[in-house]
DNA sequence: TCTGGGGTCCTAGGACCC
DNA sequence: TCTGGGGTCCTAGGACCC
């Protein structure tokens, strides 16, 4: 009888392999990107094995590791990789669904595990040869278990977890490790004596099911091996959030502006991925962890920034407290529809949003040229935060605001 | 342990209605 | 008008992940 299997995909160190295969040259050396951050997002393992952590401010590093090698991340980089090596796993499972970046997970009927093997074996191999990347590979009768066994041997690993071997793995696997388990899982099932993924499986049905919530009770059935139907595919996106801190301040003007270019940036996104928003959230963060915020509906759906920035400055009157001081802003898009659905008004009219949308094409393509952001709403000038803030020459384009 | 940002999903609780 | 119960819908916020 054949079985359902999921492999997990893993890409190894993603962000710091992307850069050396783009550049051969740091193949092998310690690298870590972050630069335009200040602090280490990803690193490498020769990078790891000298001791460097994640979130490790850059000037430490120069200071204790003067041989690592510092990039700043290229995010168009790592998501043409992301498309390659999910076209590769593509070619040899049925399905495959996305699940981040550097992550993804795909089936595989057989009922042979020479057969798992060999297609977790070609898979790496055939990444290695195309992507110069390597991947760790994880093969279980669930998407929990197979995370633990992608977990099991890092980097570059191929790792199968069966009906019979999956105890053994369990018993040295320890609950917060467990895919969906976070801080405060842990403490709540260790309170209970729960210590190890092993201890959680063996729990009998009937306490999970009067003990504990619907994500436990998910976690407990992949773990005995049946799966659990949900949605992993994160090919559409439900939303699309910027947001930014900044240094403190409750200057309206300058918060507004903060606000303003996060509404260009996710709009440009939302563009880019053709969804248009009905529901747009905005929200303030001040400096004592007030969480300030408002919906907007959009009665025709658009991503041009200049639609919706009007209804963005009322509300945002309407919230702002002059007393508070804020350190940032955030902008939400929601409730997408796609673009290529033409709205009609009750009298069979398109929309007048159009004429706003083709200038933000227009934009877009300036951008793709020129670099992000070389042109941007005038309401977005105050914005410290904006990329490509350090372009040089200002330049004055009519009624559109100021290029850098 | 926190920093920092971009996402998804679930739950508790309030509002409202019958 | 109050009491009570039940259902639904929405929102805020928590938890988790990468």
């Amino acid at each position: 009888m054949n079985h359902t299997w999921v492999i997990h995909i893993d890409g190894d160190a993603f962000f710091a392999s992307v850069e050396a295969a783009n550049n051969p040259r740091l193949r092998g050396k310690p690298i870590v990107t972050g630069h335009e951050r200040g602090i280490a997002t990803a690193m490498s393992y020769q990078a790891k094995a000298l001791g460097v952590t994640r979130g490790m401010p850059m000037f430490q590093i120069r200071k204790l590791f003067p041989q690592v090698i510092i990039a700043k991340s290229d995010y168009d980089s790592y998501e043409l990789y992301s498309k390659r090596m999910i076209n590769i796993v593509r070619r040899h499972v049925s399905e495959v669904h996305e699940y981040s970046i550097d992550e993804c997970f795909g089936i595989v009927l057989t009922d042979k595990l020479e057969k798992l093997q060999e297609i977790g074996k070609i898979i790496k191999k055939e990444i290695r040869s195309e992507l110069y990347i390597t991947v760790t590979i994880g093969i279980a009768l669930t998407r929990v278990l197979a995370k633990v066994a992608s977990k099991w041997h890092k980097p570059d690993g191929l790792t199968i977890i069966t009906t019979e071997t999956a105890d053994e793995f369990l018993m040295r696997t320890q609950i917060g490790a467990i895919w969906g388990i976070g801080r405060q899982g842990t403490i709540a099932l260790r309170d209970d004596d729960i210590q190890t993924a092993y201890d959680l499986k063996s729990l009998p049905r009937e306490l999970i099911y009067t003990n504990y919530h619907k994500r436990v009770r998910e976690i407990w059935h992949e773990l005995n091996g049946q799966k659990v139907e949900r949605d992993t595919d994160h090919t559409h996106s439900k939303s699309i959030i910027r947001s930014r801190s900044f240094p403190q301040t409750n200057n309206k003007e300058i918060v507004f502006a903060e606000l303003s270019n996060n509404l260009e940036i996710a709009c440009k996104r939302a563009r880019s991925v053709g969804l248009k928003p009905r529901s747009v959230y905005l929200f303030l963060k001040s400096t004592d962890y007030r969480y300030i915020r408002a919906e907007i509906s959009l009665i025709d759906p658009t991503y041009a920034p200049s639609l919706i920035i009007p209804h963005l400055r009322k509300y945002f009157i309407d919230i702002f407290e002059p007393e508070l001081s804020y350190k940032s802003t955030g902008v939400t898009l929601a409730s997408f529809v796609p673009d290529h659905i033409g709205l009609q008004d009750l009298f069979g009219q398109m929309t007048n949003t159009t004429d706003h949308e083709h200038l933000f094409d227009t934009i877009d393509q300036i951008s793709d040229k020129f670099g992000n952001n070389a042109i941007h709403l005038a309401s977005s000038m105050n914005s410290k935060t904006r990329s490509g803030s350090f372009s040089p020459k200002p330049l004055c384009i009519p009624f559109l605001g100021v290029a850098i």
